[in-house]
DNA sequence: CTATATCTGGACTGATTGGTCTTGAAAGGA
DNA sequence: TCCTTTCAAGACCAATCAGTCCAGATATAG
């Protein structure tokens, strides 16, 4: 059940909600039709599902990478990297289910607007938690403002996923993330 | 003819392309079915009429903001100024067709694709010009790299586009993208 | 072995897709 | 006035869309 979700994600995540036919879900859930429907009602509330679980990895990604326990700098920069890998290459390419579904569907879609401007508001305040403890022991450079800051660096990562589509070379946006982060930190 | 071609335009812009059905396309351009396949072939070479028509019209902007006749300083506020209106309140909602184009197709379309990527190009070297001449003139904080800034820049602006489809307020995304250009400016 | 419950593959629906073609009205030139 | 060209309106096409339904196979339970 669960793993139908994670495989219809994968669908929505490379065709886009509108791209998708009913015919690719049945393939790569390996549901027939009757049992799709029984299980999850009809195409909008499966992608709902894919959402949340592709929302769902994503801050479980950040609870790890932002945890209170370890050095906040060492963790934007492994969140920083991580998005440079996500975005380059073939992983650039395959792009973002939460980026394409903001573009695509949350402006007509309540459901997806609600979802998708919650993840922005919840990554912001993560990367804002991090900068204010970075500051709080010094090591943030004068003038950085955590919340003002974190805002910055969650625009960029998005536009990150954006550029990424014409995938780029890592080494190329590594050193752009790092030339970020590096006018944040002392 | 190009009036149909702004106003396809608009359509696709708001509704992206596989969203738009021929019949919004008619509506739009009050064309017959019959003269619209007689003017543009077929729906997907109206679509690249209407994303070069965007384009074109975006590098139009920029030549206008980064005239190397102006102050590249003032080029760049108004430059961000210009993202920060059209990523606030319902402008924001309304998206960017460049952006929702390339999360939508850049990966599968390769006409799509080549223009994406050349317009991301094409916007970096006129940023990464200007901060050039700005550094030349010795306004550019120390360590600013003009190559390695526009690259950031570009990102965060595309990240606007993407953060704005939550309709955020002008204000916030404009301080927001001051405290950026200050981290770069002397 | 039988009864029940579950699930599958696929037929089927009405609506809609992108695209073609025909008909007839309007317009323009000679 | 007459001939040609242009174009709008919409009928029409095959394919595909999301979604429903059912007959039959399979599995489970008692």
């Amino acid at each position: 059940m669960e793993a139908a979700v994670e495989r219809a994600m994968d669908v929505f995540w490379s065709r886009g909600y509108h791209g998708t036919a009913l015919p690719d879900l049945l393939q790569a859930t390996k549901l027939s039709r009757g049992s799709l429907y029984a299980a999850f009602g009809d195409k909008h509330s499966l992608f709902l599902r894919a959402l949340d679980r592709y929302i769902a990895d994503a801050l479980a990604r950040m609870e790890f990478e932002f945890d209170p326990l370890k050095d906040p700098i060492d963790g934007l920069r492994t969140y920083l990297t991580g998005y440079v890998e996500r975005t380059s290459g073939a992983n650039g390419r395959r792009g973002c289910l939460l980026v394409a579904t903001a573009m695509e569907l949350a402006g007509q879609d309540a459901e997806v607007g609600r979802r998708v401007a919650g993840f922005f508001r919840a990554m912001e305040s993560r990367v804002a938690d991090a900068l204010a403890r970075a500051k709080a022991v010094g090591k943030l450079a004068d003038g950085v403002e955590p919340t003002s800051a974190a805002k910055i660096l969650v625009c960029f990562v998005e536009g990150l996923r954006v550029t990424g589509k014409t995938a780029p070379a890592r080494t190329s946006s590594q050193a752009t993330a790092d030339a970020l982060l590096d006018r944040f930190v002392r």
